[in-house]
RNA sequence: UGGGGUGUCGCCAAGCGGCAAGGCACCAGGUUUUGAUCCUGGCAUUCGGAGGUUCGAAUCCUCCCACCCCAGCCA
């Protein structure tokens, strides 16, 4: 693994815990809920878990946080682990689910209400929210709360048997109704919920929370350090409340640090799913998509995600990562291994006029311009090939260095041409240009000594083969589209996709493998489809332009 | 007007009483058969603000300000 060690305020705590032998081995968790796939913000996570572990000689579980079954699928489930290990980490033995623990959970909730420290709830969920209080008015006790601790393991007993209707009854835990935290008002630790589960089928009709489940769950598989993001701060009294209040075979703690929001981008799964529902994009892993499959098929490579990661480093505090962040991270790790090719994306026909019609001229080319040990490959010139349109004109300024109307320009690995005229069509449309090589300019400059101001790429008409060529931008046009509600929705950047279904690529290309990245040079970083692209139908997606410095007019 | 957090360059982020790392972005040069890469240089007399302690503070104290999270039988 390429990842540095990670050295942040979490590092400092597990070295400090080592160094006192509070904890002998790291154990760390990454406890996604499946229901709905992962995206970079949960890359953060995992490098963060993964990566802690990994620098203290620990190891990391990946446990589903499978407690409400209503959002679930086995689906999600699958696509999660297909990314954590895309991702390139491995999880400690077998994948863990919090439904595997249902019972020792319930056992503990019996284990409370003996104590008396929680009680059965009658109370229905608009009246619970009365009762609750609000945030700066303590809340009230449930007229429930004070029942016998008969009553109460009767009630719950039954409440497990199914006899009471959904919604109808909780369990909660005794706590305080003033406290100033929200998350000590008698939480609620078992919900009705007559609904199959993904993993458990039938067997449970109550199903815990979040936080009557994952203190314990952590305390279960003996994670030390519990690491979820800020939010769940407020959560953290209630999570050692359950521990203190509970045999529970291990005392694992809860730190917390700042998520990641990406400039441009969500990362709400709500969100995400209603991009999904609503159709903008055509999957949960359309490459415009921050999700890690979406990534994935965009281009972007695992290497690149977790430099990224160490990149923004792991702090509290709450910011915005510009993603020109992530951007440089995908074309660090393209520019230095991704082999080059050319692709003409817009093609505009040159007949060199002095070049023989029948000749293939069987030129190579670097595949790398600082790697020899990548290799060349084959790049055949003949008299008629593609440039884009956007590299000639027929008159321009002194900064414009590609091709110009009676001037010279270099065609990349091959000759250096000079434009002698134009052809249009009916309606003043450039269709062709004809221009002719000079010499000997084979890696060569030209004899008289006129050096062209400019590099163009090409394809041979006759030996290129058509493509085609999906160049994805981001999905918003706004810097921050998550403010506000449903405001994101009016951020969708028209322009995220523009289908280029007849660019023309070199033959080299006809030979790449389905996620094999290219750089396009001049253009930017490509990858093949991971599903559409086929060598009789290539199918390449923009990553990335290259980055762009040059100032017009 | 309750509780919990966070505030160091446009963005991320080191720093933990001794006089502001680094990265991204940006700007200016150099190299270049990719206007890419690469290389060189520039980029906070100042650390949310105001007081105070100290020979000395971004680092300690006090007050203030801004922003984020919490009132799901979601996680």
């Amino acid at each position: 693994m390429d990842d540095i060690p990670a050295n942040n305020f979490l590092q400092t705590i597990i070295a400090e815990d080592l160094a006192a032998g509070r904890v002998t081995t790291v154990v760390t968790r990454f406890p996604p809920e499946p229901n709905g796939f992962l995206h970079i913000g949960h890359a953060k996570s995992i490098s963060v878990n993964f990566g802690l572990a990994q620098a203290n000689g620990g190891h990391c579980n990946l446990r589903f946080d499978d407690t409400n079954p209503e959002k679930e699928t086995p689906a999600f489930i699958e696509a999660i682990e297909e990314d954590v290990r895309w991702l390139g980490y491995q999880w400690h033995g077998e994948v863990r689910f919090a439904s595997s623990y249902f019972q020792q959970l319930y056992d503990w909730a019996v284990h409370l209400v003996e104590q008396g420290d929680a009680y059965v709830c009658d109370l229905t969920p608009d009246q619970a929210r009365e009762y609750r209080g609000t945030l700066t008015a303590p809340g009230r006790n449930s007229p429930f709360r004070d029942r016998s601790v008969e009553e109460n393991l009767d009630l719950l007993a039954r409440m497990k048997a199914g006899e009471f209707a959904d919604g109808s009854r909780v369990l909660r835990a005794k706590i305080d109704m003033s406290s100033p935290n929200m998350n000590m008002r008698d939480p609620i630790l078992y919900r009705i919920r007559k609904v199959a589960h993904h993993q458990t089928g039938n067997d449970w009709v109550i199903y815990p929370t979040y936080d009557f489940a994952h203190g314990q769950e952590d305390a279960i598989e003996g994670v030390t350090h519990s690491i979820c993001t800020l939010e769940f701060e407020d959560h953290r009294p209630l999570y050692d409340w359950f521990l203190d209040h509970l045999p529970v075979p291990a005392r694992p703690r809860q730190y917390e640090f700042g998520r990641l929001n990406p400039s441009y981008t969500i990362t709400s799964k709500r969100k995400l799913k209603q991009l999904v529902d609503e159709g903008v994009v055509a999957g949960w892993d359309d490459p415009r998509m921050p999700t890690i499959s979406g990534m994935r098929r965009r281009g972007y490579t695992p290497a690149a995600i977790r430099r990224f990661c160490d990149m923004i480093g792991t702090t509290r505090s709450d910011g915005v990562v510009d993603v020109a962040m992530l951007e440089f991270a995908i074309r660090e790790d393209l520019n230095e291994n991704a082999v080059r090719a050319m692709c003409v994306l817009n093609p505009l026909k040159v007949v060199l006029t002095d070049y023989p019609a029948d000749k293939v001229e069987r030129l190579s080319a670097a595949r790398h311009p600082n790697r020899e040990d990548l290799g060349e490959r084959d790049l055949p010139f003949t008299r008629e090939i593609y440039i884009d349109a956007d590299d000639f004109r027929e008159e321009a300024n002194k900064k414009y260095k590609r091709l110009v109307l009676g001037k010279r320009v270099r065609l990349r690995n091959a000759y250096v041409i000079e434009a002698d005229e134009v052809v249009k069509d009916d309606s003043g449309e450039i269709i062709e240009v004809r221009a002719h090589t000079i010499p000997d300019t084979l890696g060569e400059n030209p004899a008289d000594g006129i050096k062209p101001k400019g590099v163009i790429h090409w394809v041979s008409v006759s030996e290129g083969r058509p493509a085609e060529v999906r160049l994805y931008e981001r999905l918003f046009n706004h810097e921050a589209p998550d403010k506000g509600d449903n405001a994101f929705m009016d951020h969708i950047n028209p322009q995220s996709l523009s289908v280029v279904s007849r660019a023309w690529i070199e033959p080299a290309l006809a030979d790449a493998e389905p996620e094999q990245q290219f750089q396009f040079e001049r253009e930017g970083y490509f990858v093949a489809d991971r599903y559409d692209h086929r060598t009789d139908k290539p199918v390449f997606n923009r990553t990335i332009g290259l980055r762009d410095t040059w100032t017009d007019s």
